[in-house]
DNA sequence: AGGCCTGCATATGTCTGACGTTACCATCGG
DNA sequence: CCGATGGTAACGTCAGACATATGCAGGCCT
């Protein structure tokens, strides 16, 4: 018999502990993190599982090892910040911060009306397919949201919704950066569907959006992808012309 | 005295290895790499020296590491392939195939005309001057493209000019990502630096470029940028049509 | 006095050997 | 026939030691 009680529980992800520390602010660039054998100390865990949790920052980036010196936080410029793990540890504990708030959004009216564009020109019949059952969940889930296991079913819809229209581009590169967005879009729309501002609303641009995708109009998608995200800010109270990424794209004006 | 002889060279690094002979194409997704023994011994090194190696394949996507059973090459789909590392070593070791160029080719039409868009409405002064700088090192490094050092500086000027307008976007993830497609950048603008048709062509659509952000007229950047591209695609031989990923996008027809 | 060199302290990098854990598989017994 | 049992192979972790790189302080020479 292996008397094996109580330690069904995984060993502490020391990459996890310094993220939050990090991300949260404890550290800043230029500053060492503890060394090996204080965190092998510290959670009581062996110096090649510290050194192989600390691979992992240094390979996201964040931190620098010097051989005989320590580990130091690198600047934020150096971070990569199109890895999907570093934008998880952003969302979870740099999301408080109505800045990061800020600056996830200003990124995704830079990119997603030109996505949503893309697609327009692009989604195949199967792309569609994807696109409008993620809507007709985001419809089902609207009115019964009354626990919390309904608004994460919405969420999910939302996000699903989203990244179908990434996919449809039909390229490597965005269909990549709906995986790395996924956390920060998870981020956003749950927290504006807990202030929802008229969710109705919501749901008929996103409705918008699906159809211009439909019937081909790269200009409408553009304008419509504007508007979901804008509805975003709204309902989160961001006045997306305070972002320090300058204010967001127009499309050259056209006449159809 | 300690006996230091002959020894100033670097331990190979298992991670080099690995990603030559899976992105050359000697292992394919679901294959599963030499077990961490064997590696150790092929290399006369030490585990946790392979097992840190193979950490940086795990973090890139590129492998996964079954407890028990071994390290599995993962779909293609999995690989994080907007980091720089997997990148470079894209660039290194996949790059003779041609379809690889296509693709790389296929996303920078995507992307740059938008970046270059993007770059004409927001463009400070100070981004003139780095574009600039880069455009007059194209220009003197044109002529006397005689030895090899020469045609590396224009190369390096070339990059310079499209990392520039990157940053012009003011836009950390566009930032980001002209990091990541450097090497990809390079690759496409030393082989059809070789090829030259026409340097001057060439120089003359890079102006074009840079003065269309200058005077803030995103259409014409928008057009610019794919001129700049569909003379790489000419003189590489590569007819983008011809691209898995859908043709290029066109802007909407617009009337200035 | 100033500069270079040496030696020490410290922290990371590597090596060695062992044990624990997990997945696969073949064999055995109901 | 099928499920349970044990063995084997591979990855995961542990423990301790040595090797190497960095930074600093003190001493020697110029």
């Amino acid at each position: 018999m292996t008397l094996s009680l109580s330690k069904p529980l995984t060993r502490p992800s020391i990459a996890e502990y310094l993220a939050e520390e990090i991300f949260g602010g404890n550290y800043h660039p230029g500053d060492f993190v503890p060394r090996e054998l204080d965190l092998c100390e510290r959670f009581a865990i062996n110096r090649s599982a510290v050194r192989s949790d600390l691979r992992q920052l240094v390979d996201a980036g964040i931190i620098e090892r010097i051989s005989g010196h320590g580990s130091k936080v690198r600047e934020y410029s150096e971070w990569h910040i199109l890895d999907a793990q570093v934008t998880d540890w952003l969302t979870r504990y740099a999301a408080p911060n109505p800045d990061i708030q800020r600056e996830i959004l200003a990124f995704r009216l830079d990119v997603e009306p030109y996505v949503a564009m893309t697609a327009a020109k692009r989604a195949t019949a199967r792309d569609l397919v994807a696109i409008e059952e993620a809507f007709e969940g985001l419809g089902q889930n609207l009115r019964n949201a009354t626990c919390e296991e309904e608004r994460r079913l919405h969420s999910e819809c939302d996000i699903a919704f989203h990244e179908a229209i990434f996919k449809a581009t039909h390229n490597i590169v965005w269909a990549q950066l709906s995986h790395i967005l996924r956390p920060s879009i998870y981020l956003l729309v749950s927290m504006s569907n807990q202030s929802a501002s008229d969710p109705e609303d919501s749901l008929e641009r996103h409705r918008q959006l699906m159809e211009s995708i439909r019937l081909r109009r790269p200009r409408d998608a553009f304008l419509a992808a504007q508007a979901v995200l804008a509805g975003t800010a709204e309902a989160l109270g961001l006045e997306h012309s305070a972002s320090s990424l300058g204010r967001s794209v127009e499309l050259p004006h056209t006449a159809p």
